[in-house]
DNA sequence: AATATAAACGCAACAATGTTGCATGGATTG
DNA sequence: CAATCCATGCAACATTGTTGCGTTTATATT
C-alpha cells in the first residue's frame, strides 16, 4: 500500500522531468497518503530514518512539487505553510480549507464553491480567491 | 483634520478603560486616517518623530486595540499581519478582503457578504470564514 | 559499465516577523 | 505627596523560511 504510493510517486516525479530522488519520492508519499494538509515540520517527522532530509532540502523538494502542480500550498493565520497533495478536483485551485481552531488541523473543502455574484471596486481584477472556514473539528467540538 | 482624529482616537481609548498615551493615540489617528490595512512597518514609518516607539511597544499596543475591538488583524500569505481601525460594519468581523498581487495592498471588502448555504463535514462547528480575494488593484491593473 | 553533467543536496549564514522576561518610567488615584 | 500599576524600552529568544556555495548523485551518453 505504501509501496504503492511510493511507485505512484514516482511516476508522478518523473513524468514532470524531475529526478526522483528518495526525498521526492519519500514526500510526495506521505503527501498522498494523508488527507489532512501537513506542515513542514510534520512531514519531516513522518520521514523514515532512511531518508532524513536537510530542512532546506525539504523546503526545496516541497516547492518543486508545488511548481509542478502536484501538491499545493494552504496559507493559514499561524505563519504555517502547509502541504497537500493534488487529487482531481483540487488542482482548480478554488477548494477552500478548513481549519480547527483547537487542534490546528486543516483539511480541504472540496465540495465547497465559491459563488461569484459579488463585484470589486472600479478598476480591480479578480485572479483567484483564498477562503478559510474556521470552526471545530469532529475531535475537538 | 489629523489634529480632530487624534482627539477622536484619545476617546475611543479612554472609553475603554486604557491609558491615553502618546503612542497609542498617533497608532490609532494613523489606522483611522488609512483606508487600507497597515503593516506593522508601515505603521512606524508614518509616525512622527515625536512619537517613535519601540517595535514591542507598537505590537503591543496593536495586540492592546484589537483586544478592545478598535481595531482588526488581517490574515495575509506573506506571513505579515495587517491592521485597520474598526468602523460600523467591520465590527461584524465577517468582512473579506482584497489583496493586491502586485504592490501587496490590503483592502475591505465590506459589501461582500458571504452565504452559508455550504455545509462541513459531520460533527464540524463552524466559528468563523476568512475570505480574501486577489487579484490586481486599479493601480497595478 | 564507465563517464560526463546538470540537477539535488547539505551546511552555514542570513532574513523577517513576532514574542517573552524583566527592570524602569510615568500617569492615575487616593 | 505617595502608592500603585499600566505602559514602555531593551535584550534576548523563537519560529519559519531563504540564499550562497561547494559537494554529491541521478540520469543520459558514450
Ligand atoms: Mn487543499
Ligand atoms: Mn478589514
Ligand atoms: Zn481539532
Ligand atoms: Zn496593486
Amino acid at each position: 500500500m505504501l509501496n504503492q504510493l511510493h511507485i505512484t510517486a514516482e511516476d508522478m516525479i518523473q513524468q514532470n522531468g524531475g529526478r526522483a530522488t528518495a526525498g521526492r519520492i519519500g514526500i510526495l508519499a506521505i503527501l498522498l497518503a494523508e488527507q489532512q494538509a501537513m506542515t513542514h515540520r510534520e512531514i519531516e517527522q513522518r520521514l523514515p530514518e532512511a531518508v532524513q532530509l536537510d530542512r532546506v532540502t525539504l523546503y526545496r523538494a516541497l516547492e518543486w512539487l508545488a511548481g509542478k502542480n502536484l501538491i499545493h500550498k494552504v496559507t493559514s493565520d499561524d505563519r504555517v505553510w502547509r502541504y497537500h497533495a493534488n487529487r482531481g478536483v483540487h488542482n482548480t485551485h478554488q477548494h477552500a480549507h478548513f481549519k480547527c481552531m483547537c487542534c490546528a488541523q486543516v483539511i480541504c473543502l472540496d465540495a465547497l464553491t465559491i459563488e461569484r455574484n459579488w463585484h470589486l471596486p472600479t478598476g480591480y481584477r479578480f485572479q483567484e480567491i483564498e477562503l478559510t472556514v474556521k470552526g471545530l473539528c469532529a475531535d475537538c467540538g
